[in-house]
RNA sequence: GCCCUCGUAGCUCAGGUGGACAGAGCAUCGGACUUCUAAUCCGGCGGUCGCAGGUUCGAAUCCUGCCGGGGGCGCCA
């Protein structure tokens, strides 16, 4: 077991239920201290649960939990604290499986087979700020998610229906599709909204002909479908570069826009209706499902069928919700959608449950985020007050780190100095957005973002180069994953760096718990702060003992290993060179 | 009006489901470079955890009420 906070709970568990069976799966409570490795909280809780002085109590687990060889000191401390020391040696043992592919960190159980709804951008519409922060924290939890060992479904869950495709499609036609074509695949998303929308507003007669064409769409018209595919094919191709600058995992085959729901809307609502869940209200054809209230304090409607016969979205959520659990066998569904969106979705998941759709342990998880503002706190937009395209925001930030690396990386060569520039920019944009608690909205600040110091990915990703770039000084191979791991403790700044490594393992799961990537990123902070502070104290190629060198070189390496590894599941580069 | 959410150092934020004196980073002040990449490190300064009650041996954390910011509240998604 390479964390040893594990391994810990697990035997004073066990001690705790050997000292009255009525313990049996209480949390012994271990936790980091500052009075030495961990402390154990529990005592004191359970002592006044049992009627018992919580001191005895740790008296006796103390006497009681078996950690030969793994801890060298054990105290009771205060009103019924335990401090544990671990055992130096014991310690540097548990790095011994983090240079395998795993990193110490064990497999879910049982795994899940997750659906994970991010991203989700506009056919036809700019990608923009709105949709940075699902397609940013919907990928870490993918890619984090998938290495804990569930199996990840993407559903890019794109807005390609609607009645906007009326006038999209009658502008297609004006513009003749070749022309259309090229305008699209160029990226000029908006311009070509904007011109449909002005001429639907100014034209009568063009207004006229997108409603028709509303009409043809949603009758199956054969040649509009075709039209209406050209569109969303190109905006596909759009988003997949953007995906692609970006190193979003999302692939062609993720997506699964609204419009995949049509053919099983019909069959929802008769679904809904045979088990007694629809109520007409006011021509519409609703769920009230309990616990939701209006501005009246009446009961509040998830109206499925509009008054005129029309499917809203959530019928289409509904649908989407049976689809993920019924045919795709799905145990977990996540939403990773803006924190507005709550009540709807609370009320969707409410008549999927009534509908039997979503039985426990199944679930479904909105995944709520804050607004990305600008620095006068309003939501984020530029200077001239429209919203800003993500790939804007790409550019610009690989173009600023370009001129930070062009002052601080002379030593790299043009080609080299490219690459690193878009893996600082890109990555600071994740990190920035990924590194706070996601419920917060967050300022976003170009400045402190790939400000080389504090908690920012370019601190990360210097700290793993400076990491790798020892072993090319020395002219030495890093270890492969095979080769055991020779770490020997001599100094405290080793024996805080080990500590630091072998928690990897908690940090990866805490993500899992709550859907909070930041926990992730705190861990590799701290994780980057403690390596420097080695990194200055210890000299690695300059010591003067050959085993102690050896040791040093291999806390490099799982070091460098580890943050790579973490940066990963996040979504950011990690370069080998800086 | 009701519901959700946030309020922690000058600024940006942590704080693992109640635990030992509230922690970082930035900024500021003072130190350390013929470097294993100083894109760094070490130290100082800095907090009535929005306010007031309550529960508890013990509260930033749980409960109630207030104050303040943001968001939502039937046919848009």
């Amino acid at each position: 077991m390479a964390d040893p906070q594990l391994l810990l709970r697990q035997r004073f568990a066990e001690a705790l239920e050997r000292i009255d069976p009525s313990l049996a799966g209480a949390d012994p409570v271990i936790r980091p201290s500052q009075h030495a490795d961990f402390q154990v909280n529990s005592a004191m809780a359970l002592g006044k649960r049992l009627g018992r002085n919580p001191r005895e109590l740790a008296d006796q687990l103390l006497a009681e939990v078996e950690l030969a060889g793994i801890a060298s000191q054990l105290e009771v401390a205060g009103p019924g604290f335990i401090n544990v020391t671990l055992d130096d040696a014991y310690l540097a043992g548990c790095l011994a499986d983090l240079r395998d592919p795993r990193r110490g960190v064990p497999a879910a159980e049982p795994a899940e087979r997750v659906v994970i709804d991010y991203s989700a951008p506009n056919v036809a519409k700019e990608m923009h700020v709105g949709h940075l922060r699902s397609t940013v924290i919907g990928d870490a939890l993918a890619r984090t998610l998938g290495f804990l060992g569930n199996e990840i479904i993407r559903h890019n869950h794109l807005g390609d229906w609607g009645t906007p495709f009326g006038m999209l499609i009658e502008h297609l036609l004006d513009l003749g599709e070749q022309e259309a074509a090229t305008e699209l695949s160029v990226g000029d998303l908006n311009g070509f909204y904007k011109q449909a929308r002005t001429k639907f507003d100014g034209d009568e007669a063009f207004a006229d002909r997108a409603r028709a064409r509303v009409v043809a769409l949603q009758a199956g018209d054969v040649e509009t479908l075709r039209l209406w595919r050209l569109l969303v094919d190109q905006s596909e191709l759009y988003f997949s570069s953007i995906y692609d600058r970006m190193g979003v995992t999302l692939t062609d085959t993720d997506y699964r826009g609204e419009s995949a729901y049509n053919e099983l809307l019909d069959g929802v609502v008769d679904e809904l209706r045979a088990k007694g869940l629809l109520v007409t209200d006011d021509g519409a054809e609703c769920v009230f499902p309990e616990g939701f209230v209006g501005r009246e304090g009446e009961p509040l409607p998830l109206i499925v069928r509009k008054r005129d016969g029309g499917y809203g979205y959530a019928a289409t959520d509904l649908a989407a919700i049976r689809f993920r659990m019924l045919d795709l066998d799905a145990t977990w569904l996540l939403y990773v959608v803006g924190a507005p969106q709550s009540e709807h979705l609370e009320m969707v998941f409410a008549v999927a449950r009534m509908a039997g759709w979503l039985e426990p342990p199944a679930r479904a998880e909105h995944v709520a985020f804050g607004s990305v503002l600008g620095d006068d706190g309003k939501i984020f937009r530029t200077r001239s007050g429209e919203t800003v395209k993500l790939a804007d925001l790409i550019d610009e930030a690989i173009g600023r780190a370009a001129e930070v690396v062009a002052t601080k990386s002379p030593h790299l060569d043009a080609t080299e100095q490219a690459e690193v520039a878009e893996a600082v920019g890109v990555g600071a944009i994740k990190y920035a957005d990924l590194s706070s608690d996601r419920v917060n909205d967050y300022v976003f600040d170009w400045d402190r973002m790939l400000s080389l110091q504090g908690n920012t990915a370019p601190y990360l990703q210097y700290a793993h180069a400076r990491a790798r770039s020892i072993f090319r000084k020395a002219d030495l191979e890093p270890p492969t994953a095979d080769q055991p791991v020779a770490v020997t403790i001599t100094h405290a700044a080793e024996r805080e760096l080990t500590k630091q490594l072998v928690a990897f393992a908690g940090a990866v799961a805490s993500v899992a718990d709550g859907m909070r990537p930041h926990r992730l990123c705190t861990y590799l902070f701290d994780l980057a702060q403690t390596y420097t502070a080695f990194y200055e104290q210890c000299p690695v190629l300059r010591a003067d003992d050959e085993a102690v060198r050896a040791s040093r070189l291999d806390l490099c390496d799982l070091t460098a290993g580890v943050l790579a590894q973490g940066l990963d599941l996040l979504g950011i580069e990690a370069p080998e060179r800086i």
